[in-house]
DNA sequence: CTGAAAGCGCTTACAG
DNA sequence: CTGAAAGCGCTTACAG
């Protein structure tokens, strides 16, 4: 391979002079520094990425750390990725990408070992086992998911209690009394991804304080399942008139409940999700629904983690963010006011 | 941080009789080991990455390079993603992710900078414009997706003209005589898609030598459009008994446009889709499809990957190898005789 | 069985 | 404005 030797050799000069030549970190004569870009363009030079790293400790590569569960719904997560990983770009860093089941493992090899210079971590769990190693990591890390501890981190995530109250107020205004709240699988909860209960504990307190009956119940992440849950759903509370979504793969399902019931949003019944504007289009879902925007905090958490690699003093004295991004309504129509006689099961008795 | 020379002090021997101890590769004496192992278990101790990639001259991390185009269908992506990263790992490699649009430059970045010591390119073109400098670069290379040169790298893909034939015969052998095939868009074909004419080209020849009349338009990646273009198919060709998808969105679009119509596989209209399981299950596409395994691919292209990096005869001398997956049909019940007077969309008009 | 030394390819104070 | 040298933290022939 050719390494600085051979370009400083070709333009004449020693090594030192052709590195500062190459970062102009050093003023070289204009002569000089042209020999030496012409001799790295000919010999088509590019610093070997493993001797710089060692050299000056930064490696330009950030960590993101994927957690893919079974009970969860996996291209949700691939947005975050990317928004991860286009950003790192932008920014100059590579993105190691690491999707192995036991992430504090994977967390401690590739800071430990100095892989990357800093890290991303996906899907933080209420009390994540990830977090205690990021905090003795000598690498800033950057978290989308909030924890129960947020100490030593900096930390995105999306505002669910917010949305949950959102939810509520917008199907409060429109006049329904009756609502039904289908959260992400329990077992989510169970492992502690408290975003599901943080809205779905928004949502029952905002109904109560609005003197609104609801039902909430979690549903499950896969098909054909949680269509059943949703016709079971819709069975059982025959005057609820409004839904409310925090499941993509039940947002998923609707569509075809809706058509097998002979139902239509907003005539019949109202319907919000939570789910990015990506999944809506991909997924043709015509409800109207909280933008989760993965992508953005990706970004934002990338941006953040950035800013702690190249400054050293806001290594550890700045204070740690906690940025939760206000939701926001995407209106696509389908809430109303709710029907005079409400009951969503009339016309599938009516087609059966 | 704690080096090995920190080790070999606490334990009082040399470096080089540290790092042996730790490495294996030569023998030490049961006493020694025991000092040196415990001292870095003390010690808290890891190799720094980039120092023995210097070392080396191995990173032990592999390049993964995916492409999102904007008419394709994300999430396919990532169940190859998963199965190159899992893979990867589960040999002792890390993974480097690239999204980068423009994929030739970050070949040349992460190759020639050493970063990587293999690269696996996702969604090869037929032309793709990374396979030139791939075969430059030091560093060997897997492909998912059959480029038109294959010389140089190893490559894996479906077989997608085997799998056209398969959706044919398999309709053919049901007695049906008119069907349709909706590819992915035209633009994906354009761009040089490969994948996309193989399966139709074989689609078309088959049904032309099994007497078969053939209607293949390209499909939207997007929905609603895609459910149109469904919608607009069914009706222009109502005589068609059989449905070929070879579109991710189309297949996910499938279920309502045939609720909105009143039509039920395989009574009306036999369904075969071209897709993972992975992909049914969470969409719960109640289709007959065809597997088309893109974790067995990844995973595939990343074992053979290794295969070169670690055996040094298989570097260059070792034929390249190309291995087409032989489709295999998941028979979920939506393909059975064509019925007696055969018309998609006269439910339609009685609902209208 | 073990140690001293060279070398991987960079960057960056230190000198001039 | 430029060069010689040290050093980053490893591994591995070379010697004993």
């Amino acid at each position: 391979m050719v390494t600085i030797g051979d370009i400083a050799r070709a333009a004449g000069v020693s090594r030192s002079t052709a590195s500062y030549a190459l970062s102009g970190k050093r003023s070289i004569s204009a002569e000089v520094r042209q020999r030496v870009a012409e001799a790295a363009r000919e010999l088509g030079y590019t610093p070997n990425a493993g001797a710089r790293a060692l050299a000056t400790s930064e490696t330009m590569v950030i960590g993101l750390l994927a957690q893919f569960h079974e009970d969860e719904f996996a291209p949700a997560m691939l947005q975050y990725m990317l928004g991860v990983s286009d950003t790192a770009r932008e920014l100059g860093y590579d993105t190691l990408l690491v999707t192995e089941a036991d992430g504090a493992r994977a967390l401690r090899r590739i800071t430990s070992s100095r892989m990357v210079d800093g890290v991303v971590l996906l899907n933080v769990a209420q009390d994540d086992a990830r977090l205690p190693l990021l905090r003795s990591a000598p690498q800033p890390g950057a978290l989308v998911g909030l924890p129960g501890d947020c100490s030593g981190v900096d930390v995105f995530d999306f505002d669910f209690e917010a949305a949950g109250r959102l939810m509520v107020d917008h199907m409060h205004r429109l006049q329904h009394r009756k609502l039904i709240l289908v959260s992400q699988p329990e077992h989510v909860v169970q492992r502690g991804g408290a975003y599901v209960w943080r809205l779905q504990n928004a949502v029952v307190e905002q109904a109560r304080a609005r003197g609104i009956e609801l039902h909430a119940v979690f549903g499950e992440s896969r098909q054909p399942e949680v269509g059943r849950t949703l016709h079971a759903l819709l069975d059982a509370h025959p005057t609820a008139t409004g839904l409310l979504l925090n499941n993509e793969a039940a947002a998923a399902a609707l569509p075809s409940v809706l058509h097998a019931r002979g139902l239509e949003t907003p005539r019949d019944l109202s319907v919000i999700g939570r789910y990015s504007d990506e999944f809506a289009r991909t997924f043709s879902l015509p409800f109207t629904s909280i933008e989760s925007a993965p992508d953005l905090l990706g970004e934002m958490a990338v941006r953040q983690l950035v800013r702690r690699i190249v400054t050293p003093q806001a290594r550890g004295d700045e204070p740690h963010v906690l940025r939760l991004l206000t939701p926001e309504l995407v209106d696509r129509g389908s809430t109303g006011l709710p029907p005079a006689t409400p009951s969503n099961t009339c016309v599938q008795g009516g087609i059966q």
